[in-house]
DNA sequence: AATCACTCCAACCGCCCTGTT
DNA sequence: CAACAGGGCGGTTGGAGTGAT
């Protein structure tokens, strides 16, 4: 594929943007909005393309952008979040408000790789240098690597848990991968086309990898809080990985904060018949739990809109949940 | 003061996806 | 179905700024 049309008109201005092009751009925008990028340029009197327009607000005009340097806990989020998401920069922008892809990129490039490597980890695969040499990955997998592909996610998932194993009495749960079981090129969800896998884990587990989002070919997946409890337990609520040993787990229940019930099978296993088909309780702290649900239904999108369904299960939220949202609601379970 | 090396970041480039015709 | 346009994204580049020599 070429160029964009709109490079090749002639005498348009490439480079920095002057204060006096910012100005146009600005009043622009501020009075009748961005509507068509291409025509920006023509309507707001400057010698650009509308991409270049385009970049130049949302990187750097835009009037809800947070300025200055990023604090710690920005960048202990975007490193969290590049655990999960890789370099999917807009993802991981649209958990920091006011930051954007391109300075969380810039930022990551510039200063976030080199610290991990000086603290040993390998900002690819954000394990032990030691353990990527070992592993004979010297050379270190590209950038752009998929993480969360859908044959990969559940194993991307899977490969979080290790650090996710310190003690912990929070109660919410969150997907944060999904095997797409309708990839058409997927053989590894159990015969079943228009299902996904979804693996839930308690983002206290670890402070330092509370990251729930997951992506999958659909796009970012929703955030939900999945409250889990022993009800055998004499009435106690227990966490979910108490409640889910198989060897213990027969005759409970686990309700997420939706109010739907699994109900064990005595065998480690969850059902529900409402949201979900089945729930298997992993020895480890992970549960699966497949959907059968169009991969439409699941489309982000649509979640950004409000809602999103899957055969009996509707999850309302009232907009793009944020990571702080998730890291509060979740102090206060 | 001049030069060089290095860092940082704004902007560009090329590609992909989606919607429209 | 193909062609095209628009928008979005990730990778890369080039230049400004800064510190060292």
């Amino acid at each position: 594929m070429g160029r964009h049309s709109c490079c090749y008109k002639q005498k348009l201005r490439k480079g920095l943007w002057s204060p006096e092009e910012d100005e146009k751009l600005l009043r622009h925008i501020s009075k009748y909005g961005h509507g068509c990028w291409s025509s920006v340029p023509k309507l707001a009197g400057l010698q650009r393309c509308g991409k270049s327009c385009r970049l130049r607000w949302i990187n750097y005009l835009r009037p809800d952008l947070k300025r200055g340097a990023f604090s710690q806990q920005e960048e202990n989020l975007i490193i969290e979040l590049h655990a999960v998401l890789g370099n999917r920069w807009s993802q991981i922008a649209a958990q920091l408000p006011g930051r954007t892809d391109n300075e969380i990129k810039n930022l990551w490039n510039s200063c976030i790789k080199k610290k991990l490597r000086q603290r040993g980890i390998d900002p690819n695969t954000h394990k032990p240098l030691t353990e990527v040499h070992e592993a004979g990955e010297d050379k270190a997998p590209p950038d752009n690597v998929d993480h969360l592909s859908p044959k990969t996610a559940v194993e991307s998932a899977s490969s979080l848990m290790p650090v996710m194993n310190s003690t912990s009495t929070s109660m919410g749960y969150i997907p944060i991968a999904a095997d797409c079981g309708s990839s058409s090129n997927s053989s590894s969800n159990n015969n079943n086309n228009n299902s996904q896998t979804l693996i839930w884990f308690n983002p206290e587990l670890n402070s330092n990898c509370n990251t729930m989002l997951s992506s999958t070919s659909m796009g970012l997946k929703p955030i939900i809080d999945l409250h889990l409890e022993n009800t055998s337990s004499s009435g106690s609520t227990l966490p979910y990985w108490e409640a889910g040993n198989p060897s213990n787990s027969s005759g409970s229940t686990v309700t997420n904060t939706n109010g739907i019930e699994l109900q064990s099978n005595g065998n480690g296993s969850f059902f529900d018949n409402s949201f979900c088909q089945w729930a298997d309780l992993a020895p480890a702290k992970q549960v699966q739990i497949q959907i059968e649900a169009e991969p439409e239904d699941l489309k982000w999108s649509e979640y950004l809109q409000g809602s999103f369904s899957v055969p009996g299960a509707t999850i309302h939220r009232q907009q793009p949940p944020l990571y702080s949202d998730i890291k509060s609601e979740n102090h206060q379970l």
